[in-house]
DNA sequence: GGGATTGTTTAAAT
DNA sequence: GATTTAAACAATCC
């Protein structure tokens, strides 16, 4: 469930932690989880940055190298000291020279990670293939990606090709905030709507990194610590409680083949 | 033990 | 070919 702001919170916490230490050592517990690369290759390097691109959190390292990570539902990246005690789920462990440790788990494996010089990381698809970051243009250029087109609004704002980073959580609270059915077509919505979306999602994501990410059930953040935005929610996980505009009781449909909260009452179907 | 969970890929359809 | 939709998949928990 990690999105954007609980990525982008992870990958601030590590940068301000773990930056410019060396890995002394990378165990790979599980091989499953080693998208492409060699974990081996790791070894010796120090870090320069971490970041964040789309819901990939990437530790870039003094040889050029990516250390790229996709957490999927319930995958974890932080920071334990020496003396940490492993997860029951860890699948990778890199040893700074500090002594700390950043530790990669993961309940139910569908995250993964993986080495990429330049030349293979321009040639990953799913990467290159990404779209646009939401927090990087004006609502009126989002808005402009979405205009005119025949899919479903909630499934393009899911879409990674059309924008990058957004999931159910930050989908279903836009979609609510500028009163839009998720099932609407997207160009049924008038331009002006549209534009208030983008800026209402933009608002979110703001507001959701300012909170460090929502937690609700596996999310941490660096130093394994909850975020508190989803105390902040208007209809993510409130099926049947009342809607915070006209106290009727929210309800969920399937759009795009995922559970979506919403107000039949205040959301229009355009 | 089966249903639910999610983001992404792949296949199929338009 | 481009765009959209539907189904499949990963693994685990309760």
């Amino acid at each position: 469930m990690p999105e954007l702001p609980e990525v982008e919170t992870i990958a601030r916490g590590l940068d301000a932690q773990a930056s410019g230490q060396r890995i002394a050592q990378a165990r790979l517990v599980t091989p499953k989880v080693l998208l492409r690369g060699n974990p081996e290759a790791l070894i010796g390097q120090r870090i320069d940055r971490v970041t964040r691109r789309a819901k990939l959190l990437m530790i870039m390292l003094g040889n050029d190298d990516a250390l790229v990570f996709h957490l999927k539902m319930t995958g974890r990246v932080w920071l334990g000291d020496a003396s940490q005690t492993l997860p029951k789920h860890t699948h990778l462990v890199l040893n700074l020279e500090s002594g700390d440790q950043i530790i990669f788990e993961d309940q139910r494996r569908f995250g993964y990670f993986g080495v990429f010089n330049p030349a293979e990381l321009a040639a990953w698809d799913f990467h290159a293939r990404l779209g646009p970051e939401p927090l990087s243009m004006t609502p009126s250029d989002l808005a402009a990606l979405l205009h005119g087109r025949k899919a479903g609004i909630k499934s393009l704002l899911l879409n990674q090709t059309v924008l990058a980073g957004i999931g159910n959580i930050y989908a279903d609270e836009s979609l609510f905030a500028a009163r839009i059915h998720p099932a609407s077509m997207a160009a049924a919505i008038p331009k002006k709507r549209l534009i208030t979306l983008c800026a209402e999602l933009q608002r979110i994501l703001l507001a959701a990194i300012e909170a460090g990410g929502s937690t609700f059930s596996d999310y941490r953040n660096a130093y394994g610590k909850s975020g508190i935005f989803q105390e902040h929610f208007q209809v993510y996980g409130k099926k049947d409680e009342p809607c915070p505009a006209c106290q009727r009781p929210l309800a969920t449909t399937t759009v795009a083949g995922r559970t979506s909260t919403h107000c039949p009452h205040c959301q229009r179907r355009y």
